[in-house]
DNA sequence: TGTTAGTTTTAAACACTGTTCAGTAGCCCA
DNA sequence: TGGGCTACTGAACAGTGTTTAAAACTAACA
């Protein structure tokens, strides 16, 4: 059945070159900017071509939502194969900020949009769980509990300063994102971010007494 | 003249009641269910009377911005008056995290919302400063200062250090905010947010060698 | 090759959006 | 009572997300 393979990729494409688009118009001209009818312009389709493959127009951002998830724990593999627990969450921290400031309309998608905050809630309210956004937030706290245990981090509920640590750089890079600490220059926020990153962990690292 | 001052007066009710409506709605329906319709309608109104005092929708939301700040500055001036720098900053980040639980779709238009961004960012860029931001930034970095020549903070930059708390705070409240942290109990984040912070102060306080 | 069956894509339509503006209503003062 | 001014109305415009009947195309079979 080389036809109906065909196919199956042709709609797999279309589906990709519709997220693809949607991503790049969001980027340059936010969630009102990118129309349905722009959208279908940029692929040369029409505009209920896209309706097939998303019911919805936050139905996109939600499936772009879910591939910036994917993308994250790519981006995560490296630092999680570092064997000591306080190194490697000093790395997943720097591999977090580093994410979040090259895929900024991702990250924006993935932990700002309320739109996608909305289906989140719903999601979770259905008794579906948000596979997503568990599986990386269980990343975060197994590591903070293997520092705990090895004294690395200061006694305390594992839960408790997972969140520290996550509100950190997630404050951080949101901050600049939505445009909050207006600074011109894209390389001072990488550097006030790296440099206030560092301080942080420093702080919070516990010498035992 | 009494009537030019009663029509001033009626004025600036109608431009009062015109933002107080919109929190209302945006809280409960968001950005793109708060219509100009619907909003004329809660007032009473039609659509056109709106324009004369807000020449956009998003003029409304920068109106509500500029108002967050003032009542967050209000919010700010017990913890102010605290004489102790690290007592200071202590409280003045609970009054951030409790001003941004109380006011969520304040904070929100204030902190998270991309309409007013886009506008802050517009501002800066005619280089004409964005005075709110600007000054509540300033409490929160002449605290540290403080805190740093009393070394109750470990040696750093005041604005890498000042970042690194807001960063915290603000992504404490943000991600519940946003929906990203989905706990039905509301109860519940009040309650991990308050003891992340307590763990994350503990850390953070410096005691000289 | 011509016909049919089945998808996929189109384009027109619907209700609704933010915004503008000619017209109207209501009030104040002469 | 009339005139002038202001504040408000509501219809109109272009553009929004979404639906759907019709058209176009594709694949398989006679």
């Amino acid at each position: 059945m080389s036809t109906l393979e065909r196919r199956q990729r042709d709609k797999e494409r279309l589906y990709e070159l519709i997220l693809e688009h949607a991503l790049a118009l969001y980027a340059e001209q936010g969630y009102e900017g990118t129309t349905m009818r722009k959208l279908a312009a940029h692929i040369d389709y029409s505009v209920g071509a896209i309706y097939p493959y998303f019911s919805d127009k936050d139905e996109i951002f939600y499936a772009l939502h879910v591939k910036g998830f994917e993308r994250l724990f790519e981006a995560f593999k490296l630092p999680m194969a570092e064997p000591d627990p306080w190194q490697r969450l000093y790395s997943l921290g720097q591999a977090y900020v580093r994410f979040a400031l090259e895929n900024a309309a991702l990250y924006d998608i993935m932990f700002l949009m309320s739109n996608t905050g909305a289906r989140i809630r719903a999601l979770i309210e259905a008794e579906e769980a948000w596979l997503q956004g568990q599986n990386a937030y269980t990343v975060l706290r197994d590591t903070v509990s293997e520092c705990l245990a090895t004294g690395k981090l200061a006694p305390g509920d594992p839960d408790q300063v997972a969140f520290v640590f996550w509100s950190a750089v997630h404050g951080m890079v949101s901050i600049f994102i939505r445009n909050r600490m207006v600074v011109i220059d894209t390389d001072k926020h990488t550097e006030l971010i790296a440099k206030s990153y560092s301080y942080l962990m420093q702080q919070m690292a516990h010498t035992p007494t």
